[in-house]
DNA sequence: ATGGTTATACCGACCAGTTCGTATAAATAC
DNA sequence: GTATTTATACGAACTGGTCGGTATAACCAT
């Protein structure tokens, strides 16, 4: 067997996601991604048959690592309460707890960059985007009508888009972020996310 | 007095904006965007003195369309009711009604488009976007300063992230609604907004 | 273990097409 | 006659992508 090109592989593609989540990927020349990571044009196509295939490697990536991070996130508050409402809100805590430790590098989303440039990417890559947006809002809107069940509230709650909230609470809080230069409004929009379930169906307990 | 060109330019700007929109800023070729208009090169040089100029010119006119919308419903709102939590609650109906009318085109903000290429952008381009979401939260925040006044909340709340939560709303809808193809997201996530104010400060009656 | 074979990993020069921006001279409207 | 617009051609820089060649490391027969 020949020499390991994993390690490249993953360096080609760390460098063009920073430089894009700076540029865009249109902006982000494959120049730039090789000098960045330190190989040349030659090696980069070696890996990727065209620009097209990198980014489709690079939402593909992006949404393992956010899924995983998801499961991961559930299953830890499934197994910390029994509770259907604690487990929700268990599971934005972790959440938040992770974006308190974001300090310097104000952060942003992979998706959110290539959804602006979407008019460039074939179906099967933005696909990918919109799968993972489909799995939040499965996976929150399933946990979402057990709370209903065990918790009915006051008034009729709309469950896919309270789902939804979640993720739009993450992509715009990102952009803000991206402006304003101060990581904390990823958790800040989160406490908020977090709180509005409490009032929703908690009705003023803890 | 010579013919008028502001039609023209505003024609350029039109083409730009929607394409841009679509593809993001560097994928959209100038000559596109003198396709889409109409006109031919020379016309676009004579209008702006180069691609940065045009850019700068957008996000101008975008943020003065924007905080001019602001303003507007903000003083709708407050010509409708005398209570600032009403106000507030007005404030973001009309909106809502706004949002509801979008049905085929699903929309996108200039501004995050912008942002997440931010990296081609100087700083005064930059900063129109900085501002304008500062306005934003410091029109909102003044709102929700009154409105703690009159109506203290069970636990503190954070009223600068608060207000910048309608901004957050906007974004990350509009990027959920772009994967998902419904417009209709921005309308739910607004009336999810709406519904926090009124759990934090109405306390349960309407 | 030694030498040869082979598949993989990588390099750097190169190509064809596109980019933004410039230049030009003439036509059009007020 | 001045501001606006057209039409076209052009160039330097850069784009994504190709190509021939080299280096590396595991495998294998001896």
């Amino acid at each position: 067997m020949p020499r390991d090109g994993s390690a490249t592989r993953s360096k080609i593609m760390d460098a063009a996601e920073a430089l894009i989540l700076k540029q865009g990927f249109s902006a982000t020349a494959i120049d730039a991604v090789i000098a960045e990571a330190g190989i040349t044009k030659g090696t980069f196509f070696y890996h990727f048959e065209n620009k097209a295939a990198l980014a489709q490697a690079l939402v593909e990536r992006f949404a393992m690592l956010d899924l995983a991070h998801l499961e991961q996130n559930m299953r830890r508050a499934e197994n910390l309460s029994r509770d259907p409402l604690q487990q929700l809100l268990i599971f934005i805590g972790l959440f938040i707890e992770g974006a308190e430790e974001l300090s310097e590098p104000y952060p942003g989303c992979l998706f959110a960059s290539f959804v602006y440039e979407g008019g460039l990417f074939d179906d099967a890559t933005l696909g990918v985007i919109t799968d993972t947006y489909s799995a939040w809002r499965e996976r929150l809107g399933g946990k979402l009508r057990e709370i209903v069940e065990a918790y009915p509230p006051a008034e009729e709650v709309d469950i896919e888009s309270l789902a939804e909230m979640m993720t739009v609470a993450f992509e715009g809080a990102f952009i803000v972020s991206k402006t304003q230069r101060e990581p904390e409004v990823v958790a800040e929009q989160l406490v908020h996310y977090r709180r509005y379930i409490e009032l929703l169906f908690g009705g003023g307990k803890g």
